[in-house]
DNA sequence: TATTATTACATGTTATATCAAGTTAGTTTC
DNA sequence: GAAACTAACTTGATATAACATGTAATAATA
């Protein structure tokens, strides 16, 4: 196995090349569940790194839920998470689009800028390299709703430049630019409109507004963009259902013996 | 500072009594949110240990958000942010104490009254059944950042009455009230803080809080609980992932982008 | 044969030591 | 005075080393 090593600029850590590799091994399925990995002294010959080096990798890794360990019996590849059913795409959707109410959005900017460290970590870029930024305003039934800032890595945003931006983008991505899309992560909390905000939303400011993060993957679960998302709050309720978890087991080391 | 080291049995690695240390102190408010916490090698002297123990105890505090570091700068106390899943149906503390945070509740009033419109509907009563009615506040490393004001039906409710509901209420209705929990409909938006909510959770009027109504039923389907939670907006995070279903494709990609 | 040591190997914890890289404040230089 | 340099911090990454502790298979023993 070769790393790229500390020769010059643009290479990771060691520890994070190590980590995506048995990632991409533990999700290409080439480790079945619960099925045993190398041991740490087999890792350190096979990449020839330190235990320290290899640990931090299997230290993120379990962080991440992709495998435990046991100690003196060793480090399993653990069950693949279960699929999130649907629903609350469903509510996402519901909210947004009343019925008999049309959607626009109105192109602000677009152009290539230097990211922040969010954009960065998120999009998983260094600071050399630059991000499309596109911000747009959304509007429902003629009334703005949503300011989106979104970030694109250049491979992707530059194929944006030509691309008619008032409506949707997923779409645009899947279909025309062949970029299929995976999973997403959002958040969602409260704030106040800031002015430029406000100004666009025709809100005063200070008014609530749903502030979003939503990361969306490729189906490689390498990001594709990266944005921030203003709803005016009056416009904007998110629903959805959940459901009680009914195991609540704790630790899978009963499962091996 | 005296760590209880190896001589005999019955002691904790030294990087997680440090951790439990430094922890209590954020807890305790020692350090504020944003300061700067004692750089690596100032904690290697007064704990007298080695950089690594440190790193250890550190990596984990970073892992539980109750700190951020910044290369060349130091390590921070967080501002915590109360973040749930959605994946799950759990209370606020059954979220929160994995990860960490200390929660407790203070409860402002219990008491049966006349119910709404909105809470009839809900609960499936009419006028003349009365409901319980429980108003808490509910706290976060000792800062207010809920009013939770919930509804039962008399059944349910009247036995809540000498409980303690300094908790969570969702493990004490399935544990010790046996009421069996299923699917629970929720819906977030942000709102301005209204006089009484303000006060009670040390903010201005007007600042931005997530409102958040959430019907609970049982495994039945029957409903035992709805509530509405005024979440102080700076400190609550909704986070959740969502799949993109390949069979569909509108869904929510075409709406919300 | 059944039990107990032994041994080899696994992860867990901790120490010491470098070098890299980002930040800050002071000092020098132009 | 402003810009550039430097020194002294900070966290980040990585190597080598040792011992502790848990597990499993094998060998020795009762």
């Amino acid at each position: 196995m070769s790393l790229q090593r500390n020769q010059d600029m643009s290479h990771q850590p060691l520890y994070l090349q190590i980590k995506e590799a048995l990632k991409k091994q533990i999700l290409d399925g080439d480790y079945a569940p619960f099925e045993r990995m190398p041991s740490e002294s087999q890792l350190m010959k096979s990449f020839d790194v330190s235990r320290i080096t290899v640990r931090q990798s299997l230290r993120d890794l379990h962080a991440e839920g992709l495998i435990f360990t046991s100690q003196g019996k060793g480090t399993f590849a653990s069950k693949p998470k279960a699929m999130q059913d649907v629903q609350h795409l469903e509510g996402l959707s519901e909210a947004m689009t009343p019925k008999g109410y049309e959607t626009s959005a109105r192109l602000l900017s677009i152009r290539e800028v230097k990211p922040s460290k969010d954009v960065q970590e998120n999009l998983n870029i260094n600071g050399k390299e630059g991000a499309i930024e596109v911000v747009r305003v959304r509007y429902l039934n003629r009334e703005p709703i949503s300011v989106d800032t979104s970030y694109f890595p250049i491979a992707v945003g530059q194929k944006l430049f030509a691309r008619d931006l008032s409506g949707d983008i997923f779409p645009l991505l899947e279909n025309e630019l062949r970029v299929p899309l995976g999973r997403a992560d959002v958040s969602l909390e409260a704030r106040s409109a800031d002015s430029d905000t406000a100004k666009l939303l025709d809100i005063n400011v200070g008014s609530p507004i749903m502030w979003v993060q939503r990361l969306t993957h490729d189906s490689s679960g390498k990001p594709v963009d990266y944005e921030y998302l203003a709803f005016r709050g009056d416009a904007y309720k998110y629903r959805f259902q959940i459901e009680r978890d009914p195991s609540r087991n704790s630790g899978f080391n009963e499962v091996i013996k």
